[in-house]
DNA sequence: CGTATCGTTCAAAACATATTGAACGATCCA
DNA sequence: TGGATCGTTCAATATGTTTTGAACGATACG
């Protein structure tokens, strides 16, 4: 009996497929997940294959990105060299994994892109005393700019450290 | 002057058009945002449009999508029927603002698939004396799961909501 | 060994989404 | 009122992403 063909779970299946595809991940990654997550027993390539419709490239990926993120758990079954999974329910560190690498990326880009700022503006800044060094644009807007985005940076990062935060998801 | 001919302002644009990109929100709404938040006067449609070297219909719904999300202001300049825009530096609540937006609907769905998915399982069960009644999977292993998702969903709501988040992120 | 059965890879194709730009209605001004 | 200048819309298109599936190396087994 596969989660696929039960009217509850097949409404769940879709579901997370079109969450991750808005998340930007791919909708067999959630496809694969909601079906481990509601099949009791370990399942493999070849079950999410059939099950779902896709080509075994497809599943061998999916399920691999989820192991990355801890949503998915490998499992032995003997006598059988095929590799089965099955789904972790433990959902507030799973979100924090996937945010982590998503995000994370992007909070190291912003941060590079704000120390080459600083950097650029130090080396063009003229000597304080030359008052005829031409300033063309207003560039005590763009340092309080750039201020702000730093301040945002680490209000990000504080919040998303703080114990409190970490622990109303665990 | 356009933020878009300064070299450290334009990488700015680039990340900001990337990151809402990966978001799944379109590039050029980043473009638009990033090139506002660094022009000190407010700016026009034919701003973006030659700033960024998009079309005036991008740039009139790239930059529609920010206001509804409280992240761009309109602005009167007196003597122009033209709409100026400028860029809000509330980032804490513009955040929430999108989180909100995106993540809402999505947890209204999964609340509706939980409530059907009860509906379900109530009209099915058999009366509990019956003992001829096939079960042919296992639903209590089903139920645990849908429990489990439940719980899930209400700790999210529940973090979402709590007041020191709120303060962490304003 | 040789064969069968795995999981993985990656170029090509299918698919989905973002972007364009011409057409349009609204508004302003002479 | 007529013409000029806005912003908006949406079908067509360009662009980007996901998915496929044949080819492949690795491993188990007779």
């Amino acid at each position: 009996m596969s989660p696929s063909d039960h009217p509850i779970t097949r409404r769940f299946i879709e579901d997370a497929g079109n969450t991750t595809q808005a998340l930007g991940v791919g909708r067999v990654v959630g496809q694969i997940f909601a079906f481990l997550y509601f099949s009791e027993a370990p399942r493999g390539l070849d079950d999410m294959k059939e099950a779902l419709g896709i080509s075994k490239g497809s599943a061998s990926m999916g399920v691999r990105q989820l192991e990355q993120w801890g949503a998915v758990q490998r499992v032995w079954v003997k006598g059988d060299r095929k590799d089965y999974y099955t789904a972790n329910d433990y959902f507030g560190q799973i979100v924090r994994n996937i945010a982590s690498d998503l995000m994370g990326k992007r909070l190291a880009g912003l941060s590079q892109s704000l120390d080459a700022a600083e950097r650029m503006l130090n080396d063009s800044t003229p000597p304080p005393n030359n008052a005829t060094t031409k300033q063309p644009d207003n560039s005590s807007f763009l340092h309080g700019r750039l201020q702000r985005l730093r301040d945002f940076q680490d209000k990000i990062n504080k919040t998303w450290n703080n114990p409190i935060v970490k622990m109303m998801l665990k």
